[in-house]
DNA sequence: CTATCATGTTACCGATCGGTACGTTGCGTT
DNA sequence: AACGCAACGTACCGATCGGTAACATGATAG
């Protein structure tokens, strides 16, 4: 429930509150890149040029907010995770190259800083915590995927290759954060390459 | 400056105060299991049963414990590295594979949750952050030294390797909270031999 | 034209944040 | 015994935290 408080989605689907879109987008900004703890939702509205109550109508606490926030970052994963796998139809090695490709690209960018829910994960230890919900989720999805594609390459452990793999990607997220341009995680791929090819003979 | 206010270390390691050891304790506790920016001084000094003041004699502010204790953990990083070292002198393959392993270990365990100075880093995106810059030293001293062992293993791409055993290592701090026992932590020494064996063909 | 209702605004709440002024206690020195 | 001084505690600070009550506005439907 990004939106708890609409009882009418098709209705509001037309004229949906302008306020709580502005919102959701200046805090996924502001989340991403100085992290969710550190922004207070006075900077949120102050930003989006909105107003506190109005992001309460439309959120029912700053966890929910949170939530919605990493419920859309979820979407968009999946999405780009398959991007990757349609450009490379029933090739599960090529799959997984491509979006790690992707993802080491993408790591040399000074406003990269890795993935939104490994982060909320980080920053939210508890179990029951919203935020960490939607990562965890996240991840064993992700996880359940990867091994699923290792078995398909053929692996003599597809679990420990599916395994690898994750360790590798969560590896170039933090890694992204933490050296920056130049950093280890532009090696991704390659290495994900030689993993797979020695995991298969 | 671990404790900025010591002027005098040689004689303040007769009787230091009692407070300042108490509340490095509790601070480490708390910060590594809940994160630093979840845990308020109140709750330090609370715990620590000590007050405020105490605190603050003996940091100058909340960052500088903070960096205190990200400096007390770097050095029991690299203590933990140098056991695995020089349980295999001579045998970089061997070392690095040791301490993997044991990260792998502890990562089974409920109350792991990963590197407290990668955990620190994400929660400080700041690069000019006390926190922030303690981590970011150990991580690029540790990037040094997993390339250099690469290169004595005689990789064929030596930073190419250290970068990859990084990013696994990284990976499994990561994977160690996101999924607790039983996640893919525990195939970090196993992909990393994989990884290594591949890389020296 | 007017009643309706979602959306927007001003002003405020108690709790907690990191941090401090100032008085008290306890111990070693002479 | 009286001093000196470091370490400790009481009580408090302004700022900010997440969250809300009460009111204004503006588009739409009858």
């Amino acid at each position: 429930m990004p939106n708890t408080k609409n009882l009418d989605p098709a209705a509001s689907v037309e004229h949906a509150p302008r306020a709580a879109e502005k919102i959701l987008n200046v805090a996924r900004d502001l989340f991403y890149r100085q992290g969710i703890r550190a922004i207070g939702v006075d900077e949120i509205v102050k930003t989006a040029g909105v107003t506190k109550p109005s992001l309460y109508r439309s959120f029912s606490s700053k966890d929910d907010l949170t939530a919605s926030y990493l419920k859309q970052y979820d979407r968009e994963f999946w999405e780009r995770f398959d991007e990757a796998v349609a450009a490379h139809p029933g090739d599960p090695r090529a799959q997984v190259l491509a979006f790690l490709a992707r993802v080491g690209k993408r790591s040399q960018k000074a406003s990269y800083r890795g993935c939104g829910l490994t982060n909320a994960a980080v920053e939210y230890p508890e179990h029951d915590h919203p935020a960490r919900i939607v990562s965890e989720e996240n991840k064993r999805e992700l996880r359940r995927r990867l091994r699923a594609m290792a078995k398909a390459m053929g692996a003599a452990e597809p679990d420990m290759l599916g395994d690898g793999l994750l360790l590798l990607l969560e590896g170039a997220y933090i890694s992204a954060q933490l050296f920056g341009t130049g950093g280890p995680a532009r090696a991704v791929a390659r290495n994900a390459e030689l993993l797979i090819d020695a995991s298969l003979a």
